[in-house]
This record gives structure tokens, C-alpha cells and sequence, in this order.
DNA sequence: TCGATAACGTAATGTTATAACGTTTCCTAT
DNA sequence: ATAGGAAACGTTATAACATTACGTTATCGA
């Protein structure tokens, strides 16, 4: 009896939504960075891993707590910061720049540039992919005689659930 | 003789850009504020004064440091956060969730949301108004069924004129 | 001019992020 | 196997951004 492989797979679905399970998505996570030629450290999963573990919008001081929690040792700010850093620069991790927080990617595997809508009653943030977007941005870009480098498009608000839930 | 006296009126060019000087764009305020019977206190008019000779996004430190230089004395930050949440709230200044800044919003007098392009460079942003990723954002929105209160859309890089002067 | 509300002052504190520097780990070439 | 170098990490301190709580002053309508 052997223990299910898990393994990594492109998402083909334009509308997942984000519907995929952590260890798998930790998976291609390895094999990018493996592809890549670059270290997927224990502590930089571990950070990965919490972000997926979080449900949502995650901040940097939250993660130093759950590492203290689940590792049992200190760790500092600057040790975190690093690890989200290199997984922001890996496209594996993004930063809700309204909220100061962070969440896993669902497509680090897609060249594309990510919007995000976050709904303030539940706290959750859902990712999304719209390339018409990133085309008009880039076409106002170039009107302007602006060369861009990083695109942050976020939308707050509430998502259907809350708003069936009732009046938030 | 007389001072000329300076007369807000709305802007009708799309493609502006933000040009505009600041005595109009205070006078502007002013009548905004007066039409809808809230208050442009000293300080809140000071602080959008500033926010307008600041030559780019500033950040709520930078505008405590300005008002205890020119006014020879003491704010704290909840001072300047106070009239922050003021302007923003009246539609007359932004903030640039990716800077922790803030920047005075060139047409108040417009219902539409703003976007900004951000230069690395020179450290100014650039204000403009695309109905079209307006309206591709509320498409996602409904498709999703998420209710929109507020958007973030920025996108940095590097200007026209610093890509001239030279590569950044 | 009284009372209510909005605006502001002040002290303390909470939250997010980085600088600076030393140590460990890991890979590579010999 | 091992010396050398680069990458990753640990640690302390501090910078930068933002809010809570509470008291005082200003403003405006009845």
C-alpha cells in the first residue's frame, strides 16, 4: 500500500476559480523552482504552505506566529519577509497591497498578471485572470510613454456568499 | 487692481493628464466642499495644498514634517490620517496602496475611478480615467457575483522622460 | 446662549517593514 | 575530502506606517 503520489498539473480551467488542493498546488510549486534552478528551502515551503493553509489574505506577522506555533522556534521579521520575497519573485505568492497581506498563487505555472477581489465580510480573496485587462493596461501604458514593470489591480467589496448571507 | 480671481471650473479634455495648476484645483475643492456642505477646515485645505506642491505621492509622514515646518507647529498623526480620510472620502485625494502614499486626485469633479501609473524613476504618478477597465472590472464582478465598493489599480514602472534620460 | 456635533490635540500603542551584520548551509572546483 | 564562495538564515535594533482612546476646542442650529 503506497501512499498517492501527488502530482503537479497545469490548471486548464480559465474559471477554477482557485478550486485546488494545497498539496497539490505545493507540488508544482517544487517543480517549478526545481525546473528553475532554485531552492524551494524548508522555510520558504513552510511559508508557502501556511499562506494555503490560511483561507485568505495572510499578514507577514501572522505567519511569523504560525511558525512559532508549528516549528516551536523564533523566527524573525526579516526571515519571513525574505522567504515572501523569493516567492513573490518566483510568481508563487502575491501581495494584496490594500490589505497588506499576502496569498499563494493558484497558476504560478500561467505568464499572466493577476487581479484579485477581496471581500471585506469573510475576508477571503478570490484570484482572477482577465487578459483584456492587462491589455488595455498595457495599451494606456504606451499612450503614456510609460514602460511598466508591475500591474496591482485589486477590487474590494463582497462576495455572493456574504451577500446572500445577508447585509453586510 | 485687483487679484485675479481664480474660477473652478470642470475639466473637459480626457487626455489632460493631470495638468492643471493647484491654486485652480484648491478653488475647486473649495466649491466641491461648499456644494455638498461639508467643511475644507485649514487644516484638511493645508493638507491637500501640500499633497498638491509635493510633486508626487507623499506619505502621511512627510506631510506631518511639512505642516510642523510651515505652520511652526505640532500635528500628530491622527491629525493628518483625519484629514486624510476626509479628502479621500470626498473623492479629493487618493492613495497609492503600493507606495503607502498619497496624491490629490486631478478631477474630484468626475464620478469615475482613477488609475495610476507610477514612475521608479522620478517618483511622480500619473492619474487617468479608462471607462473600459472600469467596466471589464464590474463585468468579472458580476460574473463572480461579488458587489464592488472600491478598486486599486496601479501600475508601476518607468516614465517617458526617464526612459529618455537614461536607462533606470 | 445653550446644547449637540464635528473637528482637532495628545499620548500611547499597534502594525508593517527594513537595515546591518554575523552565522550556517550548500554547492562547486580542485 | 575540502577549501572557497555564494546563498540562505538568525538576531538585534530601528524605521515607517497607522490606529485607539480620550480630552478639548470650534462650529452651528434651535
Amino acid at each position: 500500500m503506497t501512499k498517492p503520489v501527488i502530482q503537479p498539473r497545469p490548471c486548464t480551467d480559465p474559471d477554477c476559480r482557485g478550486r485546488h488542493s494545497s498539496p497539490e498546488r505545493i507540488a508544482l510549486a517544487e517543480s517549478i523552482c526545481a525546473g528553475r534552478g532554485v531552492q524551494l528551502t524548508k522555510l520558504r515551503r513552510r511559508v508557502l504552505e501556511l499562506l494555503w493553509a490560511g483561507g485568505g489574505p495572510t499578514s507577514a506577522y501572522q505567519l511569523i506566529e504560525a511558525i512559532q506555533l508549528r516549528d516551536s522556534r523564533p523566527v524573525g521579521p526579516p526571515t519571513v519577509y525574505r522567504a515572501l520575497d523569493f516567492l513573490s519573485a518566483q510568481g508563487l505568492v502575491s501581495k494584496i497591497e490594500s490589505l497588506n497581506a499576502y496569498v499563494p498563487c493558484v497558476h504560478p505555472e500561467r505568464e499572466h498578471e493577476r487581479l484579485f477581489f477581496i471581500c471585506s465580510g469573510c475576508r477571503t480573496s478570490v484570484e482572477l485572470e482577465d487578459p483584456r485587462i492587462e491589455r488595455l493596461l498595457a495599451e494606456d501604458a504606451a499612450i503614456l510613454g510609460f514602460v511598466a514593470t508591475r500591474r496591482t489591480v485589486e477590487v474590494e467589496g463582497v462576495c455572493a456568499q456574504c451577500t446572500e448571507a445577508g447585509a453586510d
